[in-house]
RNA sequence: GCGGCGGUCGUCUAGCCUGGUCCAGGACACUGGCCUCCCAAGCCAGCGAUCGCGGGUUCGAAUCCCGCCCGCCGCACCA
């Protein structure tokens, strides 16, 4: 389809989706507003994410700040790996990735080297410029990440996230604790991340600021996955890491519950995310068969993560686009946070049976003798002993001999009652924005020379039009009422202007599910119709029946409707 | 950031090459009125662009030149 992207952007545009912002300054790269139906679409995505994500399995929801401290995006690696070093042409100023150059040239360099160590390598092997052929060069790193100040004293210098992820495992223990430390553990955020992109493009689809909803799920390395039962036939289609390092396209359909026993994922729950990620995607209107799992290959991942599979969608006149990231962290994050802050993030789960442990422990058998045989050192004896099995070479570090010291090894038995360990993550994490427009682009759609758009009535941003046929014999006041009377429930859309087809029109083109209509019919009977969207078929209902048909209709108030409900958690 | 192409009413566009006839034309949309018993009907009236921004050349610039901004495509990066 020709063309057809720009025709969603267009309309988008014209009736109030989205738009570049601060157009009238001419516009900045990657910055856009949501008008107003994109605002309604956009909470209905996000509602309809949360009832699938977290409500639906008891989870929890946060909201953390959008800046940070520089020590936390150091700790979680951003600092180091959210930046490209840019390789920098001495005589034609022409700028490249320094590590691309290098792999180019045959030149091994190792993974994160300094800018030093690049520009040396890349003088040392007089590595020539693609451009110009020189082969002088000068190496810095562009930052990705947008930075600032934070308070007046230029030395504190904080971040703009670039994922709200930081926001939740900054945040664990806390969490953890007021959710009665239990796992699994699922922790939403939905906000806003950022990132200085070089070169924002297409529209809505790469931003310097957008939208995201993240799900960190915290889950014990060696339980199974609780949830692969509901989606274990579930066929998932996937671009595998080995193909895609390939450069192949070639999908593999295997089912949820396949993917984990062949190893293809190499999570379970990982497995499961990408299920219920598969059914997010398909409710927002995209089918199964335009989907697919981009399985990551190791270099192309994101610096914390052990898998990747990008969701993308095949979006009509753009191509393949991804909407999500399914991660399996492990535990990098709360293991980089922990020996950053040095506060303890691992959590403790109790073992069905004690275990014993034999282990050894010195113990002081006369304090007064430690004190005259080490003397001012005691303290640092001490300190030794609580925390080594075999002291003796530190011991002999101070400069002491264990046989001048009053020390006893005793041989104990301990019984430990729990397992300590970092959770480890996997973490679905969508654009909103992008999102938006795989739905929009689904959804559109010509008839008669009109625009459909056929948004799945759970994310149309307007639920319900309301039209009196004529403007005229009152039919215009009752269909007022009725408009008001429905706007307690539905977000409503009342229209009296042009004809009737020009009303169902314009409804149509923003993909308004249900038009209402008033005729002289409801004077004399109180009957009004329901006009269909898509199939432009009307049914007649009585005006007491027409919140819940309607309601029944969106599909809305009653109970989920996902085949995947587990219920909520409890104890 | 580089290379290629582009930027004119709300939207889509004509005009640009070959400067003046363009204080920029059209279509659709929009606003008000008339009309209107179910799919963008019709009629009347109206609103709406100093031609992305800034500078230059010229008697005169939407049109030619330069810089910048923004967009699209490719490279790279990513939700």
């Amino acid at each position: 389809m020709e063309g057809a992207y720009e025709r969603v952007v267009e309309l988008a545009k014209r009736r109030g989706f989205f738009w570049q912002a601060y157009e009238i300054y001419g516009g900045v790269g990657g910055l856009y507003v949501m008008g107003p139906l994109g605002v309604s679409m956009k909470n209905k995505i996000v509602e309809l994410w949360r009832s699938m994500f977290v409500r639906k399995h008891g989870f929890v929801e946060v909201d953390a700040p959008s800046l940070g401290p520089y020590r936390v995006f150091k700790a979680s690696g951003h600092v180091d790996n959210f930046m490209d070093p840019v390789a920098e042409c001495l005589r034609c100023g022409r700028k490249f990735r320094a590590d691309h150059l290098l792999a180019e040239s045959g030149v091994r360099a190792g993974e994160g080297a300094p800018v030093e160590e690049l520009e040396r390598l890349l003088n040392g092997n007089r590595v020539r410029c693609p451009e110009c052929g020189a082969s002088e060069w000068r190496v810095s790193r562009f930052l990705t990440m947008f930075e600032t100040r934070i308070g007046p004293y230029s030395e504190d210098v904080g971040f703009l996230r670039p994922e709200t992820a930081q926001g939740i495992f900054t945040e664990f223990r806390r969490i953890y604790e007021v959710t009665r430390e239990r796992l699994p553990l699922g922790v939403a955020q939905i906000g806003r991340g950022f990132r200085n992109e070089i070169s924002p493009r297409q529209a809505m689809i790469r931003l310097r600021e957008f939208n995201m909803m993240e799900l960190e799920f915290f889950m014990d390395p060696e339980a199974g996955c609780p949830y692969m039962d509901e989606v274990a036939g579930d066929v998932l289609p996937i671009l595998t890491e080995e193909v895609a390092e390939r450069g192949g396209e070639d999908v593999i359909e295997v089912s949820a519950r396949d993917a984990v026993e062949r190893g293809i994922v190499r999570n379970a729950c990982l497995a499961y995310f990408m299920a219920l990620s598969a059914r997010f995607v398909e409710s927002l209107g995209v089918p199964r068969s335009h989907q697919r799992f981009h399985g990551k290959p190791a270099r192309e991942r994101a610096h914390y993560s052990a898998q990747t599979f990008d969701h993308e969608v095949d979006v009509p006149g753009l191509g393949w686009l991804e909407v999500a990231g399914l991660a399996y962290r492990t535990d990098y994050d709360l293991r980089s946070h922990s020996e950053a802050s040095g506060k303890d993030l691992s959590v403790s789960v109790r073992l069905p049976e004690p275990e014993l442990v034999r282990r050894t422990r010195w113990r002081v058998s006369s304090m007064e003798e430690l004190r005259r045989a080490a003397g001012d050192r005691w303290k640092d004896v001490m300190r030794i002993i609580s925390s080594s099995e075999d002291p003796a070479r530190e011991i002999a570090a101070l400069g002491l001999r264990m046989e001048d010291l009053p020390l006893v090894r005793e041989e104990i038995v301990e019984k430990v009652n729990v397992r300590r360990f970092y959770p480890h993550v996997v973490e679905p994490s969508y654009g909103i924005e992008r999102l938006m427009v795989a739905s929009l682009s689904w959804a559109y759609g010509m008839r008669e020379g009109r625009v459909i758009l056929s948004l799945p009535p759970r994310v149309a941003p307007v639920q319900v039009a309301v039209f009196p046929l004529v403007s005229r014999d009152g039919l215009d006041d009752v269909a007022r009422r009725i408009a008001s009377e429905l706007s307690r429930s539905f977000d409503v859309m009342y229209d009296d202007d042009g004809s009737i087809g020009r009303r169902y029109a314009r409804a149509d083109e923003i993909g308004v599910p249900f038009a209402v209509t008033v005729d002289y019919e409801t004077l004399s009977d109180g009957t009004v119709t329901i006009r269909h969207r898509d199939t432009w078929e009307q049914e007649r209902v009585g005006e007491g029946e027409l919140a819940r048909r309607l309601a029944e209709l969106l599909g809305v108030g009653g109970p989920a409707r996902s085949p995947a409900r587990s219920g909520p958690r409890s104890r």
